[in-house]
DNA sequence: GTCTATATAGGGATAGAC
DNA sequence: GTCTATCCCTATATAGAC
């Protein structure tokens, strides 16, 4: 299988510049409040050569969605599948570290426009991805597990995504590899697991 | 001096059922995507009469902000002030658990809504407020801090805004107390403070 | 693949009656 | 305090030329 994002590809080149300028501009002002016509001027075209890449203007936000979900989410997909122990659900979660450290922007896309992203996924809820987000709030119902272990997996992932990405781009100055192992040990400390 | 929330009161009654409708509609579908028309038909009058209570739709939007500064953010000031060493920041947070637990709805909208509220913020700089996620960004960002410590509050930070507003609604069956105290709990595991 | 021009719709906001 | 009617603007999206 190719790598096409989400709908037949077309010029490729150009099409990922959209997506870049519109991943920037999504980002510091919203989807909403974004136009078309302010990315076109960007990369020096107009408005109407956009509808030539992409059917739509939410289009190019599901496209951006599904970059996420592509190389980033597909990771996450084993180590969340199973039923989750506190170990599993570290080793799960060392795996969200290095995806979030990898694919910032485009978490920091996420979670500024979670209102048009949940939009897109009621619209489109037929297509092909089941949704990490509703096996996460499953594994935090689960009524089997213990509140106090629930807690732990909801704040430990809270703490990852609250601290590189709710928080903005402190720790910018900072190598992953450094994060990486902050993160970590958090993590360890949330879980309980040994370190 | 009164309560009044930003600018001059007028019904009062009224008014209020407006913010509630309003703060229902933004954290569903989003600020931009909610139309002044949905919230008026909510209420069972017209578009126009909104105007009499709020000058422009931004000002609902900042009312409800203000909400969140008043009783919510108010709270907060103290714990803040003074240079933060690690049982200083642990006191911030429990007071921060509290605000959570009490006022989530509010804590839920400005989540789901960052991208306007920041806008809000820009345009409106000169005004009364000074800004609590300034000041998290500058501790945060405190260069004589060491890493790892910085690390920790801002894991401990997203861990409750993760763990009670990004994950949405579960633990929706749990009391406030028992959340209370399982939240404090992980903030002393992650700043490692005596139980 | 990109352009100009245009269709169409909806939203915020105001005026003025009641 | 709430209404109807209207203004005005901006945005998405389309048609058709180049």
């Amino acid at each position: 299988m190719s790598t096409s994002p989400s709908l037949e590809r077309t010029s490729g080149d150009t099409r990922d510049r959209i997506l870049d300028i519109a991943l920037e501009l999504f980002t510091v002002k919203g989807y909403e409040k974004t136009s078309l016509r302010e990315i076109a001027e960007r990369l020096g075209f107009s408005k109407a050569a956009i509808y030539y890449h992409f059917k739509s203007k939410e289009d190019i936000l599901f496209a951006l969605h599904m970059r996420l979900h592509a190389f980033g989410l597909g990771a996450l997909d084993g180590p969340l599948s199973t039923n989750n122990s506190p170990t599993e659900w570290t080793a799960f979660l060392y795996q969200l570290i290095d995806q979030v450290l990898e694919h910032r922007a485009l978490f920091i896309l996420h979670e500024r426009n979670r209102a048009a992203l949940d939009a897109l996924h009621n619209e489109r809820h037929g297509a092909e991805h089941d949704d990490l987000e509703a096996r996460l709030q499953a594994a935090f119902s689960d009524q089997k597990v213990k509140l106090e272990d629930r807690v732990r997996m909801a704040s430990a992932f809270g703490a990852i995504l609250g601290g590189l990405v709710l928080v903005g781009n402190v720790f910018a100055d900072t190598s992953s590899d450094d994060l990486r192992a902050q993160f970590r040990m958090i993590v360890n400390d949330i879980m309980r697991t040994g370190a």
